[in-house]
Parts: structure tokens; sequence; C-alpha cells
DNA sequence: CAGGTGAATCGTCACGCAGA
DNA sequence: TCTGCGTGACGATTCACCTG
């Protein structure tokens, strides 16, 4: 197949090279050393002991950003509200926030209540309450939410505690009398007890300690491996936004370092001038 | 217009590190 | 020691642009 000569052959610039080569560009303006001209000898196990030893760019960043005043700092936690919809934060604090796959947010309350909102809303109308009536409820802070992307029939369903499925309608007819009633537009969803067939990807969290056959625990592997996957998704998007932050004040720490540099310069030069006698 | 190429982005794996 | 997190590396996909 082509593609394999083809990313053989190609280098993300963006998210290998570009950023060491801004941090040599720094260094060099920085330092008046002589540049280190001997990387390019580097063998590639080395590089990569190199690349894995050198600490987070949120660590660079911060460090950076002490020593030069104006440069940003990346956020040490994300901030409650990033990518939550306000409508969610003005709510009981919810135990755990989700978001599907169409960005629509699911929250769990204390005390097993569900909320479901659409960021495309806004207020308090983009915001449903499912209270949880089962009383065999896991205790609070023990939600477990999976969700599937979308399935067979075409609705959306989420997985939560007490091994029911909150389902999305395909047309918005009434909810059952368990739910609070939908509001406007917005979709309704339906506790159901979960069918046999669980769409593809999704497993239903087992309770520990109800692990048995050897069918279970594969199961049961299979959703750590599916959870592990998810956070490491999402670990790999957040460390290429750093990065991206990362690049982008370098880039800018660059241009202001060659500014100086280039004041320097002139200064120097003028300085020349005045010392030094004039022939003529 | 089809095919090539560069660039951007994503998901996954492997590995090191820090904290429990 | 174990576990979770952060990140480099790699392969795959998609898109825009260029060229014959």
């Amino acid at each position: 197949m082509w593609w394999h000569q083809h990313n053989l052959c190609f280098r993300h610039p963006i998210e290998e090279d570009y950023s060491g080569e801004l941090e040599k560009k720094v260094a060099t303006i920085t330092e008046t050393d002589e540049s280190t001209e001997s990387e390019g000898v580097i063998d590639s196990h080395k590089r990569r002991e190199i690349l894995s030893r050198r600490p987070s760019y949120r660590k660079i960043l911060n460090e950076l950003s002490s020593d030069v005043p104006g440069v940003p700092k990346i956020e040490e936690e994300k901030s409650e509200g990033e990518g939550t919809p306000p409508n969610i934060a003005t709510m009981a604090v919810p135990t755990s926030i989700y978001q599907t796959s169409t960005g629509q947010y699911i929250a769990i309350a204390q005390g097993g209540t569900i909320q479901i909102s659409n960021p495309g809303s806004d207020g308090v109308q983009g915001l449903q309450a499912l209270t949880m009536t089962n009383s065999g409820a896991p205790p609070p802070g023990a939600a477990i939410v999976q969700y599937a992307a979308q399935s067979a029939d075409g609705t959306q369903q989420f997985f939560v505690p007490g091994s029911q499925v909150v389902v999305q309608d395909e047309e918005t007819e009434l909810a059952p009398s368990h739910m609070a009633a939908a509001t406007g537009d917005m979709p309704t969803y339906q506790i159901r007890a979960p069918t046999t067939a669980l769409p593809q990807g999704v497993v239903m969290a087992a309770s520990p300690g109800s692990l048995h056959s050897p069918q279970q625990l594969a199961e049961e592997a299979t959703r750590k491996r599916e959870l592990r996957l998810m956070k490491n998704r999402e670990a790999a998007k957040e460390c290429r936004r750093r990065k991206k932050e990362y690049v982008k004040c370098l880039e800018s720490r660059v241009a202001v370092l060659e500014v100086q540099n280039k004041k320097l310069i002139e200064e120097l030069e003028t300085l020349k001038d005045i010392c030094s006698p004039k022939t003529d």
C-alpha cells in the first residue's frame, strides 16, 4: 500500500520535531554558547531516551512563565467550567460529568440524579433531571456511566448504575412517569432494563466480586481495556493541546528574544562607534 | 480530473515517572 | 510495588494543494 511508504518518509512536524527545533532556537538565542552541532549524530535509541525523560510541557511552560512575565501558564487543573455548559454548573453539584458523542452532557449528581443537557441550548431549558428510583442504587460517588454512540435502532443509550439503561427516544414521545418531563424540543430519555445485546464496544459495568466465569472475567478485562483506551484517548488529546500551547509559547518567546537580540546588537554598534576613535 | 504530496489530526502502544 | 498519568512514536485517515 502506498501509504506505508508515505508515512515512513514523513515526519510529523508539529508532533515531533518542530517543538524541539524551537527549543534549540530559544536556547541558541538565550545562551551565547556555540550551538550543539552533535545533535544530529545521536542515534534513535538515545534520542528516544532523551525525549522520554523530558519533563512535561505543563512543567516546562510553568517554569518558563515563572521566569518570564507575560508568558501564560498552562492550567494545573482543568477549570470546572471548561467544556462544561453553564447550565450544569448552576445545578446541584454533580459527582460525575460525561459528554456523549453528540455533545450532550450527562451529569450524575449526589443521590443518583441524572442530568442531561444539550450544549446548544441555553439556561435551564437545556437540562433534564432524571431521578433514579431504584432502591438498589449504589452509594453516591460510585456512579458508573458508559455511553454508546448509537445503538442498532438509532437511539442513543447511556448505561447508569443499577444495571439500567437511559435510552434517547428517536421521536419525542412522552417519557414514562419515572422520568421528569422533557422541556421544549429536547429529546426524551427512558430508563429501561438493558437489552441482552449490547451495542458494539460497550460492556456493562459489573460489580466487583460478582465475577465468576471466564467469560465474565474476559468481559471485565474488555471493559477495563475500553476504559483505559478511552482515558488514554482523552489524555492524548489533552497532551496535544498542551503541546500546541507550548509551541505557541516558544514561538512568541523566540520572537521576543530576536527583537531583544537585534536591539542589543544595535546598541553595541552604537557604543562601538562612540568609543572607537575616528581615524579620519 | 486523477494521482501525488505535504500537513494536520487521531487512536493506540509503550514507557517513564510520581504518588499512593 | 502498583497504578494512573503524560507523552513520544507510529500507523492510519483526511484534506488541501499541485501537477501532468
